[in-house]
DNA sequence: GATTAGCACTCGCGCGCGGAGAGTGCTAAC
DNA sequence: GTTAGCACTCTCCGCGCGCGAGTGCTAATC
């Protein structure tokens, strides 16, 4: 189903022009618009085709031409010119990041909200999960003599805490000793390694199972990339296009699909490891709110590392260049960011492969 | 401007009509719906009265009468009955803290989400901050050789951390040591106690002025009660509102009300200390957004010690009762968890009293 | 003097209609 | 294969109209 380049041509100006103008394209319009050699009589015919090809549809019978999501896939998957940033649009980007404090939640994000303004759209991002959880440092600190806080520092610099009861007299003494007894057994474990010890046979055998228990829990937490759900921004930016003007049951499916808890499980084992930017349109997704919308996304960190997800989501209508171009430079200033901030020498090296 | 019985009980009924049917109330729909011993006519001329007393309005000359922000607010002030809660609605809001685990940032989000599902509306909670922070712990895990992690313990069992760097040779053992220094030195300090510490003299100092710097401004944060935003819950609920049916533009407006960032300025300093539930109404809010809007606001936290607010944020048409009775009650389960949390004997005992 | 019946009047809302405009699909000629 | 021409289809928008809810005033009643 190859398309004649001239049709190809005709698919890639409609899908750009509606999605400039958000109106159905006629042929004439395109005609007049881009100053074609052919007559709006012969574009017809080549829209008639691509309408029997599926790639685009009608609203009503004597509407112009509305790309369908397959238009946009074939689109995006063949037609496209990639747009590189110019060195202005990068450098207004990597100034804002210059202008942040340093601190790796706050970039993850500033990027999202970055996107989001670039793109007049909603934008998320994950925080960094590591590819492997390892405990690095546990503390435990007393808090009234039978409540005490579980303190976790892991590999990838993340701190967890944890609070628990115990009825039966934790001093900080105490809680000291056995942290620094525990700290020589797990650290440097995974959550399976710690969850299969066995707590040492004495007088504080049945503190340390519980606290044996909590840090696996935590350190797993860790590892599970969807436990935390991901940043969104721009969310009015997305409300305010026109596909959602004055259609206010659109408007609040829209506002169920970028809620924080639905978009987690929406996203993050899309966009595997070596992919470089995916893009996900309409019907190729799962869950009912983003049928009717579109993500553009790419995993950001050093590969094999630690690493989360970062990009756009808007409605099928979008500037996809553009957006591949923005989500692809966002993604190469975050993964810089997550390197430096781990450290060159990262904690998880480049060589592991999961 | 004392009003008549009869005129009270007119406008209380306006209202309740009002806040029950979202339409403009008319003086024979009112009269058959209560059975009055009135005539329409009669009504109407109170009703007259009442408009002059600015109380209610009218939308347009052929259309019911609708209760003003000042109308909600003598209703609210004098008019309305206070409606406690049931046993079965108090063990059904029980029942969903029980329900979830033991901490205290669920539980500040579930009192928020537990009163959007009550009421129908959105609701907002922020996290407790202490009336005064005190250092409780420090730790110091080394990143990289360059970079380290303060993990700060604070009274209030909160944790909070910060990266930095430090170009000369960090090893763990170092940073413990230091770490275990500065312990003795600094638990149970503020952070104008530790910011006006110098640093011990030796090789270490400038390490530790840094560490003694970053700890200073981590207490302080804590102590910010504008530094974390409000979480928000129900805004799907809120949005649902007749008010904002059909109508897209009112509709974008009160969802940039709800942005948690505005949030945090528009809520905390409301509720001062002793009074019960404070409620907001339209045009008593100073920032736009929140005009057509009303908060129910309260403090919770032990008098005098760790505390936050918890209420609720809808359009003026609000079942004040209704409203009233469930943050009371959720702003007491919240301050006897909060209570719980940092023990009977908590770090901020009541008798200080800021 | 307060209350009430009666009535004219107002105004928003829903509905159907018609014309303008944009666009299509088909056919026949180039 | 391309194009001019044309009939046809639909949406959108403005208009007028009648309905219904509700008001405010007046005059009669208790």
């Amino acid at each position: 189903m190859a398309l004649s380049e001239r049709r190809a041509r005709i698919l890639a100006l409609i899908v750009e022009d509606y999605v400039d103008s958000a109106q159905p394209i006629g042929s004439a319009t395109l005609v007049a618009r881009h100053d074609l050699d052919l007559s709006s009589a012969t574009v017809r015919s080549e829209m008639a085709a691509l309408e029997d090809d599926g790639l685009i549809t009608h609203p009503h019978t004597s509407a112009g031409r509305v790309p369908s999501d397959r238009g946009y896939r074939t689109y995006v998957g063949s037609l496209m010119n990639e747009r590189p940033l110019s060195s202005e649009e990068e450098l207004t980007i990597l100034h804002q990041f210059h202008q942040s404090v340093a601190d790796l939640e706050r970039w993850v994000a500033l990027s999202a909200s970055v996107l989001a303004n670039a793109m007049r759209n909603a934008a998320i991002a994950t925080l960094p999960r590591p590819a492997e959880a390892r405990l690095r440092q546990l503390q435990l600190v007393e808090l009234t003599g039978e409540r005490a806080l579980l303190i976790a520092v892991l590999n990838d610099a993340a701190v967890r805490q944890q609070a628990f009861e115990y009825a039966d007299g934790l001093t900080q003494e105490r809680l000291t000793r056995l942290a620094g007894r525990l700290n020589e057994r797990l650290a440097g474990r995974t959550a399976d390694e710690i969850a299969a010890l066995a707590p040492a046979e004495g007088p504080h055998a049945a503190l340390e199972a519980l606290v044996l228990r909590l840090v696996a829990a935590l350190v797993r937490d860790e590892e599970d990339a969807a436990a935390e759900p991901p940043v969104i921004e721009g969310v009015r930016e997305l409300l305010r296009q026109p596909e959602y003007e004055g259609d206010s049951d659109r408007l609040l499916d829209a506002l169920e699909a970028v809620e924080r808890s639905r978009l987690r499980r929406a996203i993050p084992d899309r966009p595997l490891g070596a992919e470089d930017v995916a893009v996900v349109i309409g019907d190729e997704n799962a869950d009912g709110p983003y049928r009717d919308m579109s993500f553009v996304l790419a995993r950001y960190g050093p590969p094999g590392g630690a690493g989360g997800v970062v990009g756009l989501l808007g409605p099928t209508r979008l500037h996809y260049p553009e957006a591949v171009a923005h989500v692809r430079y966002v993604r190469d200033v975050l993964t810089e960011l997550t390197r430096r901030f781990y450290g060159e020498t990262g904690a998880d090296a480049p060589g592991e492969d999961r």
